[in-house]
DNA sequence: TCATATAGTGAGCGCTTACTCACTTAATGT
DNA sequence: ACATTAAGTGAGTAAGCGCTCACTATATGA
């Protein structure tokens, strides 16, 4: 029998770990459980529990309870991760190919894993920061960029002149609302569609319904 | 100085309500307080304040705290007032007209009071009955009122034919998590537009989108 | 007028919550 | 090898929670 242990980085058989690493992985499961039950419906001993740490502990790292939600705010709206991975995405498409990129990417996004969007709709309606920085960031940001996307192609003479927030806002509003609805509403079992045909249908609609014509 | 209290009527100056009229009340107060805070962030101790009762006296009226819950699904339930009102609104109305109605029916409603579209998310997310019940009847039903409208104009001629239910969400999608994004996740700070005006450019862009061609 | 029925309450109970502190234990540099 | 430092904990505490109960106050009909 070989000595698997011996083979394992050293940090994975410490029996303690650095007050960095302990962290990062109360603000983890704290996420996983806020996006469940919410702020208030959270409580330190279930952290406690499904950290495998004694309630002390996560006070030791967290004075208290709500510094767990500044620590999540930190860690997704200093990590450039998601946003780059859109943009990524976007990279060499135009027209059609970038909407249907942008609409597959989060229904996508969504779907694998709602934690996230769970965890901002609960904050917005518990009134915590989280969303509201979060909204003023990244969700601004990327409304911004489909904005002045959707702005060129005005420019250009592709796309009738509207307004282009309110355009933007109007494909995000099919794809997110949709989720959440799949998601969160408990819809999908209802009503289910590949990704890939939701997606194609909403992009049809927005790029048709946005198309100039000659009169 | 005229005796005003003699022409109150009778039940106005009564000390005590009878029991439907105190339940009513009680729910009432829940009702908004469930939306600011949700379920488990709203103490009993806070409603009984707010309605100007005893905490007591809600326990006489509701056995255990979770049946204001179930108090609120059937008065939102049962209550036909909403749907008849979107249904009036759309009377004598079609093509353009009936989706302007549609939007703005919901993006005034949710502008002028929230709390239900707010009762409804926590309700989701604290996987609570409410929404769930909410969803299968009046939502299903709605959204099936629209499809089976998209679905007619398809059958006309006037739409091309793509998923009639993924098309009314698509529609409700963009009007919805509009008036999410105002009035929830405090958007309407950074850009206010009138209903009119929102309702105008998403139907445009959404009638425009499924308008069918000739090739 | 007054018995009866019903609306409403003050005090408090058992339990859970966020949070504390005196203490133990594992890792680390010399 | 061992002193030092830093990670981790058991056993609490005060405050707040949902909920109960013995009780009072008011409306109503004969």
């Amino acid at each position: 029998m070989p000595q698997q242990s011996k083979w394992v980085p050293e940090t994975m058989n410490k029996k303690r770990l650095t007050a960095e690493e302990r962290r990062r992985q109360i603000v983890k499961v704290a996420m996983r459980l806020f996006s469940m039950r919410g702020f208030k419906g959270t409580t330190t001993r279930e952290i406690a529990e499904r950290a495998k740490i004694s309630e002390a502990t996560i006070f030791k790292h967290f004075a208290k309870k709500e510094h767990l939600y500044s620590a999540i705010i930190d860690m997704q709206c200093n990590d450039r991760e998601g946003q780059s991975l859109l943009i990524k995405r976007l990279e060499g498409k135009d027209g059609r190919e970038a909407f249907m990129a942008i609409a597959l990417f989060l229904l996508q996004t969504h779907q694998k894993d709602p934690t996230f969007m769970k965890l901002l709709m609960f904050s917005a309606l518990e009134g915590h920061k989280l969303s509201d920085i979060f909204i003023k960031t990244r969700g601004l940001e990327t409304l911004d960029y489909l904005a002045g996307y959707i702005a060129k192609l005005m420019k250009d003479g592709a796309f009738k002149k509207v307004d282009a927030r309110l355009a933007a806002r109007a494909f995000l509003g099919m794809v997110v609302h949709y989720s959440m609805m799949q998601e969160i509403y408990g819809m999908k079992k209802f009503l289910k569609i590949p990704p890939q045909k939701t997606a194609e249908t909403f992009v049809e609609i927005f790029f048709e319904g946005m198309k100039r014509r000659r009169v």
